[in-house]
DNA sequence: GGCATTTAATTAACTGGTTATTTAATTATC
DNA sequence: GATAATTAAATAACCAGTTAATTAAATGCC
């Protein structure tokens, strides 16, 4: 037996790259549901499959390992979402619906995602933000949200937008896009059967979009959109 | 003297309403920003201005503050704004514009209440809700959402609504309402200036009823709105 | 091509500080 | 003097981070 899946027991064995892995995804996981004070370093360990002594040995501490499960998260979203916002061949109103698909699609891809992200939206408002955190906005979700004020002026001259605030405009999009996500709980207990179906997140999708259309298209540009 | 304010040191003094209520203001912002696992018990007495072992005086334990927190939040939203929605002399259009307002102004009386509710929302999506927060979800939550679908339906009958899903939409309707509040520390990175102040919170105000406003009424009904 | 040596990956068990919770005494008020 | 409110100090869980040992592969050397 050559190379193939060998489970020995310790030491050097098998690709670390996967034990790295293998811990990121746990971390995500609890962190998006527990925060970063509520999650256990021995959870996360069990949850991997690994010595809990290990989280150390790839990511620093507890800190390091959150910040590098928010970098993985954010530098996703803000990759697919960037490819999308920097295309010069799409007018505004065939952008925006481009732009809200592709975000949505991203979150639903992996619903822990939108919750580790709003955790850390909620974090320390009026008291001082984590480093970790600005860095990673700094890094990410600003170009992202500059890129959207840009597509709102664009959309507003040409005619496709109404004459929205472009700000605020882009913060309501964005909540919902992700709202649904973020309160799945509360979803689950207010209607019977499970909120993160692919029914039912197709049935989100296609409110979403609606929504957001109505929203903010003006009727002429509306007209040409769905038929 | 009487009565009157009096601060002594310890004993059975001053109104025990006063002391509890000081605790349970004082847990409510430190659970809104740290979380139930981060927040410390010895900083909410310590904010509170109380000794640390009133808290297990008045509430059980931490799980029982922390209860004790989101039902006042919950219960309070719910009487303001169902005061609206049960309101029968108001069409449609007018009680969902209301509505927005009312709860609007709700949240943006006390910026900590959403980050509570949101936390809590996303505390265990999937696996068993804590026992506290479907109490809450069920006496409070439920009657909000039924409410918001109902009015959704009879807007949509009267012809002022678009054709929307009526639970899709209220849930959009929620997020737009609540996201900026839950989102103030990526805004104060987004932006310059304090999110919170009273002339942004205005502003978000104007632009979230018109957002919500050219999402949901036909063009009709939006026509006879603003002007 | 076999042996010694280094290096990377992994573990079980421990430590030390933090923090929720209790206890028992104390003070006021009726 | 009983009862309710309050405190200082003790206790007991808990949990992030460490340590020192172990294993396996890679590397060099003759």
């Amino acid at each position: 037996m050559p190379s193939a899946i060998k489970s020995g027991k310790s030491g050097s064995r098998g690709e670390p790259e996967k034990t790295r892995a293998a811990i990121l995804k746990a971390a995500l996981e609890e962190f998006s549901y527990e925060g970063v004070a509520g999650a256990r370093t021995d959870e996360i360990a069990r949850r991997a499959g690994v010595n809990k002594a290990l989280l150390y040995y790839y990511f620093k501490d507890k800190e390091g390992l959150y910040a590098a499960a928010l970098e993985q998260v954010f530098s996703g979203l803000r990759e697919r979402v960037m490819a999308v916002l920097e295309r010069t061949d799409l007018p505004p109103r065939e952008k925006l619906l481009l732009y809200v698909r592709t975000h949505f699609d991203y979150i639903a891809s992996a619903p822990v995602y939108p919750r580790l992200v709003q955790r850390e939206f909620m974090r320390s408002a009026g008291r001082a933000l984590s480093p970790a955190a600005s860095k990673v906005m700094e890094r990410h979700g600003k170009p992202l949200y500059n890129r959207l004020e840009k597509l709102m002026n664009e959309g507003i001259a040409s005619g496709d937008f109404r004459r929205v605030d472009p700000i605020h405009t882009v913060t309501s999009i964005i909540g919902t896009i992700v709202f649904y996500f973020i309160s799945m709980p509360a979803q689950q207990l207010m209607h019977a059967g499970d909120p993160s179906s692919p029914e039912r997140i197709a049935q989100r999708r296609a409110a979403v979009l609606d929504f957001i259309c109505a929203a903010i298209l003006t009727p002429a540009a509306r007209d040409a959109c769905k038929p």
